[in-house]
DNA sequence: GTGTCATGCGTAT
DNA sequence: TACGCCTGACACG
C-alpha cells in the first residue's frame, strides 16, 4: 500500500541488482504474458520513479510501467528461489536476484512517447523536488476550489502523496483539510511542499512513514518509534493530538478518511463543507 | 472459514 | 457519486 517514498525507494534498491543485467521475464499467472514475453531476455538499463508510478527502461527502448494501486507489492528474493506464487503477475529474473510483482493496478509495456505522456499527467514530485515545484502547486491549486484535503491527493497538483503523507502534511503546517484550495496563501503552499520533500525524502530512506519526532513522545533524539507513535494525525480519531491534547477528529473526503487536530489546524469559517 | 478493510485510480453515470 | 479492479492482513466466529 504504496505512497511515493515506496516507489523511489523500490526503485533504487530494485536499480541496485537488476541496473545494465539481463533479466528473464515471464507471467506465471498468465495476465502479463505478452509484454513479459516481449521483454524477456533484454537488458534492463535502469529503474526510476515518479510520482507512485515505476519505470524499467530496457535497452530496446521498451519501457515497463509498474503502478502498484492499493494493493500491489514487490518481494526481492535471492536462490533458492520459493515457488511463485499463483497470483504472480511477473517475475523478472537473473541468476542472483528474482523481483516478485503481484497484485499491481498497471502492469504494461510502454514506448518513450507513451512513457511521456504518463508523466505529463502528474505535477511536481517532492523526491525528484524539481526546483519550481512550489510553484507548480501554487498554479494547480489556484485553478481549484475544492478542500485542500482532497486536492493533494490529486496526483496532477503534486505526484506521491497518498492518504496517510496528506493528514500529516495537513497537521505538520497546521492547515484545516477542508480549507479551500485557491484561497491558500502562496506562503502556506510552499510550506507545504517543503514539508513534502523533506518528509517523502525521510519516509523513502527509512523505508517509513514516521512525521512525528522523537522528543514529541518523549523519547531521545534518533529514537526508533513504535508504529504507534509515528504519526500526528492518520487513524487517530479520538486519541489525544501530542501537540496540544485536544481529540484528533476526521471525516470523508470523497470515500476516504481523513483526520485532523481541531487546535493545530484551526478552522476560520470558511472552510468547505464535509 | 468468512467478512472487512486498506498507504489507489480509472471509468461510467 | 458509484462501481470495478487487484491482494493480503486481521478480526471475528
Amino acid at each position: 500500500m504504496p505512497e511515493g517514498h515506496v516507489l523511489h525507494r523500490a526503485a533504487r534498491l530494485q536499480r541496485r541488482r537488476f541496473g545494465g543485467q539481463t533479466v528473464a521475464a515471464e507471467s506465471p499467472q498468465g495476465r502479463f504474458s505478452a509484454g513479459a514475453d516481449r521483454i524477456d531476455g533484454q537488458r534492463l538499463v535502469t529503474i526510476d520513479a515518479n510520482g507512485k508510478h515505476l519505470f524499467y527502461r530496457f535497452d530496446t527502448d521498451d519501457v515497463l510501467h509498474v503502478h502498484l494501486g492499493l494493493f500491489g507489492k514487490f518481494r526481492l528474493q535471492r536462490p533458492p528461489y520459493p515457488e511463485p506464487s499463483q497470483n504472480a503477475r511477473l517475475l523478472l529474473s537473473t541468476a542472483t536476484d528474482r523481483l516478485h510483482l503481484a497484485g499491481p493496478t498497471t502492469c504494461e509495456v510502454l514506448s518513450p512517447d507513451e512513457v511521456d505522456a504518463v508523466v505529463d499527467r502528474l505535477g511536481p514530485d517532492p523526491i525528484l523536488a524539481p526546483a519550481d515545484g512550489d510553484q507548480q502547486m501554487i498554479e494547480r491549486l489556484g485553478r481549484r476550489s475544492i478542500p485542500i484535503g482532497a486536492a493533494i491527493l490529486d496526483q496532477k497538483v503534486v505526484a506521491g502523496l497518498g492518504n496517510v503523507y496528506r493528514s500529516e502534511l495537513l497537521f505538520l503546517i497546521g492547515l484545516h483539510p477542508f480549507t479551500r484550495s485557491s484561497t491558500v496563501p502562496d506562503e502556506t503552499v510552499k510550506e507545504l511542499w517543503r514539508q513534502s520533500v523533506e518528509q517523502l525524502k525521510q519516509g523513502e530512506r527509512s523505508g517509513m512513514i514516521n512525521t512525528v519526532l522523537p522528543s514529541e513522545v518523549g523519547a531521545p533524539p534518533g529514537t526508533k518509534l513504535e508504529r504507534a507513535e509515528r504519526l500526528y494525525a492518520y487513524k487517530r480519531h479520538g486519541e489525544p493530538c501530542r501537540r496540544c491534547g485536544d481529540l484528533i477528529r476526521s471525516a470523508d473526503i470523497d470515500g476516504r478518511m481523513i483526520w485532523w487536530c481541531p487546535t493545530c489546524q484551526p478552522a476560520d469559517g470558511r472552510e468547505l463543507a464535509a
